[in-house]
DNA sequence: TCTGGGGTCCTAGGACCC
DNA sequence: TCTGGGGTCCTAGGACCC
């Protein structure tokens, strides 16, 4: 059996937990540039707001309804997802942390009858340890338990928690699941789906291999699997190793000329230096793109991109910024209002696999050395307290964040003061 | 004035090889 | 009636996840 433990509403439970002013608040988290909903309570739900509204068409209603708004601050959800995962990691010998904000962690081995005893004590116990709010779905593959999780947070006389455990639990919970919410299933082949007259996911489950095979792909037909109670989808107790990475930001305002956009993007590629070193990995393929706004009326679209492979692996922050330059200088075009741009590595290895050119005589390890003494600096001293000139001083083109809390558990100058 | 950021995997089609 | 059979690699596009 696997557990699949979901926080609520994570986001929006994080900025609670050191603002019981606003615990029965609505509450809504902002995108970076405080763009875009990307979190809400369920008071904040039940007003309408959705995932990803811009933030600028619901700015009014958040203000007829006193809604808390506040701009994503990442240190602390980060900070607050280590401690959920820590604490979920003494009620199992296997945890796989799946995202930010929810872990499948493997209960083989625990008593069936005990199974709805346990859900309940990982909830209150995560619950006290951390603040956090979180719902426990059970099930025998991933699938189900996610399916579970689903159904603990939709029915609130679940408390919490969702149990399947017999073949009855397992019908019953897909007759009550909605395709569309089904992991796996997403926007497209919900749609499709049910079009088809497939509207639960026990009405999926029943569907031939072949015509799901077919209609959709491998994947489709593994979740259809999963739903039937086969497990196919394993743990994944270590992340596998990472395939590319990508550094990209909005401008916090409409940028027209070369320089800015240059300084934007080699601060975004020094973060992506910074996160190969970190990975210890060296990079083979970059690719750089750049566009406007794709909601403009005012002029039309342009977005272009540039992918090379780099003349030998590498993790060299100045050296990137070096290609990376190269590169905007083919795409950028005067007369368009960019609104984002950023740089993708990919081919990564592991630093110390890097195949050297027969005729490359580099001393990499000046270059090593330096990158080293620069990350350490950072490191101890914060973020950017040694950089290349090439990202710039000012830095007006930054997004903004204007609605951001502290940084209450990563920062001794920031710690919440409390009067009594 | 105004719309996020980061990933993975699969498939089809075209090019090439024998 | 009747233009084989078996591969690899690359790319673009489209799904999906948080």
């Amino acid at each position: 059996m696997y557990a699949l433990v979901d926080c609520n509403n994570f986001y929006a439970s994080c900025e609670r937990v050191f603002n019981p002013a606003i615990l029965h608040r609505p509450v809504i988290v902002l995108s970076n540039n405080d763009g875009c909903v990307i979190a809400r309570s369920n008071e904040a739900k039940a007003l309408g707001f959705k995932m990803g509204d811009p933030f600028f068409k619901v700015r009014g209603l958040a203000a007829r309804h006193g809604v808390a708004v506040f701009s994503s601050n990442y240190a602390l959800y980060g900070d607050m997802s280590s401690r959920v995962m820590q604490t979920l990691e003494r009620f199992a010998p296997e945890v796989e942390i799946y995202s930010i904000d929810e872990a499948f962690l493997n209960l083989a081995g625990f008593a069936e009858d005990r199974l709805a005893a346990l859900a309940a004590d990982i909830r209150r116990t995560v619950r006290q340890w951390t603040g956090i709010p979180v719902s426990v779905g059970i099930g025998p593959t991933k699938t189900l338990a996610k399916a579970a999780n689903q159904l603990a947070k939709k029915d609130p006389a679940a408390a919490g928690v969702w149990l399947i455990a017999t073949e009855r639990d397992r019908r019953d919970a897909l007759a009550r699941l909605a395709i569309g919410d089904v992991w796996g299933i997403g926007h497209r082949w919900a749609s499709f789906l049910e079009s088809n007259g497939i509207a639960t996911a026990l009405a999926f489950s029943r569907q031939p291999d072949r015509w799901i095979r077919t209609r959709l792909n491998v994947i489709g037909l593994r979740t259809a699997v999963e739903l039937r109670g086969t497990p196919c989808i394993p743990l994944e107790l270590s992340p596998p190793p990472k395939k590319g990475l990508v550094v990209s930001r909005a401008f916090g305002r409409k940028l027209t000329a070369y320089e800015p956009v240059k300084e934007a993007l080699v601060a975004y590629v020094t973060r992506a230096g910074e996160k190969l070193r970190r990975d210890r990995l060296l990079a083979r393929h970059m690719q750089v793109f750049l566009h406007n706004s794709p909601f403009s009326t005012a002029e039309p679209y342009y977005g272009n991109a540039s992918g090379f492979h780099l003349p030998h692996p590498t993790s060299d922050t100045a050296e990137l910024i070096g290609h990376a330059t190269a590169a905007l200088r083919r795409l950028f075009r005067p007369g368009f209002h960019y609104a984002k741009c950023g740089v993708m590595l990919a081919e990564l290895c592991p630093a110390g696999a890097g195949q050297r050119d027969l005729f490359d005589t580099r001393d990499d390890n000046r270059s090593r050395r330096l990158m080293t003494a620069l990350d350490a600096i950072n490191r101890r001293m914060g973020r950017d307290t040694v950089f290349y000139a090439g990202s710039g001083i000012r830095r007006d083109w930054k997004a903004f964040a204007n609605m951001k809390t502290r940084h209450f558990t990563t920062d001794w100058r920031q710690l919440l003061r409390v009067s009594a």
